[in-house]
DNA sequence: TTGAAAGCGCTAACAT
DNA sequence: ATGTTAGCGCTTTCAA
């Protein structure tokens, strides 16, 4: 009656065409034909069927049997942040080489948000995780750590937990560029960042402090709440550029703050770097191909996507106790791109030959 | 011997407990009760006392039963490109609110790629498919259609193939583009788009073509080869321009040729729009900001998001049989979103009160 | 109203 | 060397 249309082939077709048993295909199938001893020639007949009529094993069977799903679960703060986009699209590459698949999420830096995605990537089994940990997330990742389901964290970490994580030496970052700016002859340089004390940020904010304070000078830390809502933000760098105008450089914590920063010195119609010199944390786009160009504190993403992979791959593969391991923690070290933003004295770049009269 | 710390409950595990069957867990637990005229005592039990150890069934085992994943396939060119990024966000989050999860991958427009990631998804047993397709995968798409797998396209969509589709209308947007900038004035008008001839595109260069033709003006169409190696293609637009002259306006296809198009303008030392009048396709945070902001044909991406979904739901719960139903097609109007870019005469905005003197 | 039991498609221990 | 079979955890028909 019913007009059945999928007919996916099933181990057992191949096996009763083949007139053996689903147990033989399965062995074949599954690299373990040398070790069952099974003979090569009945291996090359499975293979070569398997190959023509184009068989795929069900991996939702095959998970609920083994136990593995072969996918990792990838919780980012925000997909569409320049940053992450690129770790996770590094990330799924190498995983997938490596016969993984990554299902990723963005927490948007809400606790209530990542708790939903964990618990949603253990209902789908997930092999393994990798996560950009918000705010309060402690207890859910030490029940991952519990289960002792691999999780590597990164670009920040949780100090309380004794998990693997790769992150970026920030207060090495954020030191290098305000030397660079004092030495450019900025003497009042402030510090933007957001409301977030976890350990990436305060780390940035460490290497800023810290090398002022041993020159002696001034402070000036911004911290601006980040809302959904971008023209409260915008409208609080202004505020604070106003009622600092002594302020003659500005070191952002991150990519989109210094977005928020250069809409507010916009407005505000300050030039760069001659009003005011920049500097931000993560390279974008934008900043690359601003007028000016914006120097840029830049993170080794190709390297923090190779060591996460590694480590979540080598614990995958690992037959060992994960939690007797010791957990590995790997710092990475961040670059100073010196662009026009922070130069006290413009560059001048020769024009190409001939420059065309257009127009 | 073996430290066992995982210890999930079990639906079983449930049943014993309240010394009920699982079959009346399972009935309670899948809101069918009422029908299979369970008390509510039982009922009321069985919800609470799930709730309290956090029963979670066993998606695995659940979706192997029942043939539902109710996982999405969502397939794009690029999860890095803004607009895409924007698009999957909107529809992960409307998906989630109706109980569906999306796993979404890129296909950098490879047709390689993109037919793994499809057979991938298709292992995966995702319920349904949303794909940006490229080039070349027209068989990829018909298999979906043949095995009843709901699909919807957006973006761009293949004329060959009856599916469910939601673009934008590209023509209408590009026309308007040109007669806004004939309208300031500009004479010369260049297009420069990709080396792809997919609807979207061929739409876009229509609108262009078709406005200039009716005015029997010049048309100046460029196109660019789009390679992983960015370098090419900047120096390819800066040879445009330089052999070109006379242009005094471009319209760009896409939102990543813009950025390029923009580096090479830079790099020629022309100004944006005495010398050259810029439109860019798609909205970009870097377009707002430059300086000059740029004038864009903006994609209407929420009601894109929506609409997509809105139809693959649909589809998904619907009972009936797809093939005999007529395929959607949904064509959305972009809108021309004007910045300093495009327009003659610069346009002198005030200054906030008060401008601060910094530095 | 509820319970027993037959699978979904696969793997792997145990037979042969 | 290869076949038999007992599950993995769940849903759902059918019987009680």
């Amino acid at each position: 009656m019913s007009t059945k249309v999928k007919k996916r082939t099933l181990i057992n077709d191949i096996a009763s065409h083949l007139e053996v048993s689903i147990a033989t295909v399965s062995l074949v199938l599954n690299g373990k034909a040398k070790q069952s001893r099974i003979s090569d020639a009945v291996a090359e007949r499975v293979l070569k069927y398997v190959e023509e009529v184009g068989y795929k094993p069900n991996h939702l069977a095959k998970s609920l049997r083994t136990g593995k799903t072969h996918v990792i679960g990838l919780v980012v703060e925000d997909i569409a942040n320049p940053f992450f986009a690129t770790v996770a699209a590094l990330i799924e590459r190498q995983a997938f080489e490596r016969g993984y698949r990554i299902i990723y999420c963005s927490t948007n830096n809400e606790p209530a948000k990542a708790r939903e995605l964990i618990a949603m990537f253990q209902e789908r089994h997930v092999d393994g995780f990798i996560v950009v940990p918000s705010e309060g997330i402690d207890k859910e990742v030490s029940d991952i750590l519990r289960e002792q389901t691999p999780i590597v964290l990164f670009d920040r970490y949780l100090p309380d937990l004794p998990t693997n994580y790769v992150v970026v030496d920030g207060a090495q970052g954020t030191a290098e560029a305000t030397r660079h700016l004092l030495a450019q002859g900025y003497t009042n340089i402030a510090f933007i960042t957001t409301d977030s004390v976890q350990t990436q940020m305060e780390a940035r904010l460490q290497g800023y402090t810290q090398v002022l304070e041993e020159q002696n000078l001034p402070r000036k830390v911004q911290r601006v709440v980040v809302t959904k809502d971008t023209e409260p933000i915008i409208a609080g760098i202004q505020e604070f550029l106003q009622a600092n105008p002594e302020v003659d450089a500005i070191l952002f914590s991150t990519n989109y703050l210094s977005i928020y920063g250069l809409e507010a010195i916009s407005r505000l119609g300050l030039r760069i770097p001659d009003d005011l010199a920049i500097i931000s944390y993560d390279d974008h786009d934008l900043f690359r191909l601003y007028t000016p160009a914006i120097t840029v504190i830049a993170q080794p993403v190709e390297s923090i996507a190779k060591n996460v992979i590694d480590i979540l791959l080598h614990e995958l593969q690992e037959p060992g106790d994960q939690a007797t391991a010791a957990p590995q923690s790997l710092v990475l070290a961040p670059s100073l791109v010196i662009r026009k933003s922070s130069l006290k004295t413009a560059v001048v770049i020769p024009k190409p030959v001939a420059a065309v009269g257009l127009g």
